[in-house]
DNA sequence: AGGACAATTTAAAGCGCTTTAAGTTCTGGT
DNA sequence: ACCAGAACTTAAAGCGCTTTAAATTGTCCT
């Protein structure tokens, strides 16, 4: 009976199963122990062992089974990752996220919430991953909610204000970055400027606090005007042709969102009404749509990047260096100029 | 020393730890083995037994570690989906993709490939968690490569036709789809149609196609007309100036995708060309683009939904009914009449 | 009451990997 | 040579669950 060369090669118990630890290490005729450390790069093993077991684990195709390991360790260096699959702004955060993991040497594990797939059921999925952390774009759930899933692992919540929930707080700071749109506006020479309004989530809140705060700042009380809307398109549209019937249309529109932005655009085209001619706009989000040069859309950017590496920095703080104080990151947005705003005629 | 009771509610290895099968077989005085069929619902265990397991799990709040359970049962029970986040398709193939796979009992991994995240990594990702078969939408590597990859999981390529390799492919006719759109302008009355390309894949190559064929079947030889372009909005401008420069506008522009279409319009608009009064327009995609009212594109939908079953019915006959050979799915796309197509005046 | 058989329950052996305590082999110094 | 200590290597004990074979209990006849 060899036990030598071809043992692993041709294991009696079929072809078709992949590899494992104990195939490589019986190919360099070492313990799996050994395989298991040079694999995870841990000091220990000589140079010699380190650089034949990477040539057997090479040949055979060998590829760690996540199951495996993250069982046999405590930790799992996941981190859970809630997204709306449907939201562009997301899209970016994951792909940042991706980056910020893998720099601290963590991976990622994504859950979707959908139409017919809440939010409970894409965190229970983490969960049951174990992810170490949460991080949850844009929840929905109540603050007090999101305090109980802290208590099963740090909740790191992106993009939305929590009322005294202590948990980490990732997000923007709304209401300064549509002051920074008043402003631009205003030193363009704007003095009517309107605001159309998102509905009534905490983010719209914040962004029509923004706006009255800065027309104030300006002296500007008396043009301060908000018209009722929410995040859609069809409500951008709506309160454009509101405008439109009024007596006099503003110089400068300012819309909850892109999407809402762009309502008004297709309103005020509609009418004849040029912008930004006859009248400035600008969105917030600096979705993909506001790039497009059919709108060249003046908006207000969130920084995806900065937010995930934010958002990382948090869980890694707390899985990591013990930090159990909640904190709050806001970041400030910034204003992109591009073709909706112009000087007052 | 009790026994009974307490044993698991205050464990004196701390309150923090997540509850394991044995707390709640410790709580109801039954054996691990009985608590695990009955959690995931095997006949056996009585109904005294099932009920009081039931109530002790839910006073734990236990919940099941995946991770433990994936490595003891040999199946995962686990699909691998790989998507493009950035893509609003993609999007809605995994929200069908999440409810087909529950309905069969399986559950869904999510990998994504970005900017900075290649296939390979993405793909490499979900075999690491055990997935038991891939499902690639979009996939761009070679026929070859995903073959090999076939080796070690059952692969489902998703959207994209796949030369001669064995595999398994859910895709939509773009031919047909083409077609589908090229009739739907001759019965308005449409002859001078003109194609905007889309690039060098595999995807406008059949688009391409399905359009001369279909001028071809009318009799429009004469007509054909193929304008190079790729899947952006950009290439979309830059063709249809091209066209506004030449000597005769064609009454009807047929683009390869939604964002090209968008690109159309957009220099159609421009040079004060009435859609659809003079020119018809049609894109590719039912994009969430094409539904904004400003646009309002006619457009062809490649319904998600059904690909996203077949991709898990493909899976699953893989998987569970021993299907070996591959096979092919071809589904007929829908036509979306909205606002940019007219009888030809 | 005794026994065959069905209905439940459980002990125990893993799943493939990590980790630690306990070797084993090498150094170099005396 | 011999030995302490450094440098490597490995045996073995899990991680939390599933699964199977075997044990236990219950049921119904005769």
């Amino acid at each position: 009976m060899r036990v030598d060369d071809d043992a692993s090669a041709s294991r009696r118990d079929g072809a078709s199963k992949r590899p494992r630890l104990e195939d490589v290490a019986a190919r360099v005729g070492v313990s799996t122990a050994s395989v298991s450390l040079v694999l995870r790069g841990v000091p220990g093993p000589s140079e010699r062992t380190r650089q034949r077991v990477l040539k057997a684990a090479a040949e055979l195709g060998y590829q760690v089974d996540r199951t495996a390991s993250l069982l046999a360790s405590r930790r799992t260096r996941l981190l859970g990752v809630m997204v709306d699959i449907h939201s562009p702004f997301h899209a970016d955060l994951v792909e940042h996220l991706h980056t910020a993991a893998e720099e601290v040497g963590y991976d990622l594990v994504l859950s979707t919430q959908t139409r017919t797939r809440d939010e409970h059921t894409a965190v229970e999925t983490l969960l049951a991953f174990r992810s170490e952390a949460l991080i949850l774009l844009g929840p929905t759930a109540s603050g007090d909610a999101l305090a109980a899933l802290d208590r099963k692992a740090p909740v790191i919540a992106v993009g939305r204000r929590i009322a005294d929930a202590d948990l980490d707080v990732v997000r923007s700071a709304d209401d300064d970055g549509v002051g920074q749109v008043v402003d631009h506006l205003v030193e363009l020479g704007h003095r009517a400027i309107t605001y159309v309004d998102g509905g009534k989530g905490v983010i719209a809140t914040d962004r029509r606090r923004g706006y009255r705060a800065a027309m104030r700042r300006h002296g500007l009380e008396a043009h301060i005007g908000v018209l009722r809307g929410d995040n859609t398109e069809a409500a951008g549209e709506r309160a454009a042709r509101q405008l439109l019937d009024g007596a006099e249309l503003p110089t400068a529109i300012v819309a909850f969102n892109d999407q809402s932005a762009i309502g008004v655009l297709a309103a005020l085209s509609r009418a004849g009404v040029a912008v930004p001619g006859e009248v400035s706009v600008v969105g917030y989000d600096d979705d993909a749509l506001s790039r497009l040069s059919c709108f060249n859309l003046t908006t207000v950017s969130q920084s995806a990047r900065e937010q995930a590496r934010h958002a990382v920095v948090a869980a890694v703080e707390r899985l990591d260096q013990g930090r159990t104080e909640p904190r709050e990151v806001v970041l400030t947005p910034r204003l992109v100029l591009r073709g909706t705003t112009a000087e007052r005629v």
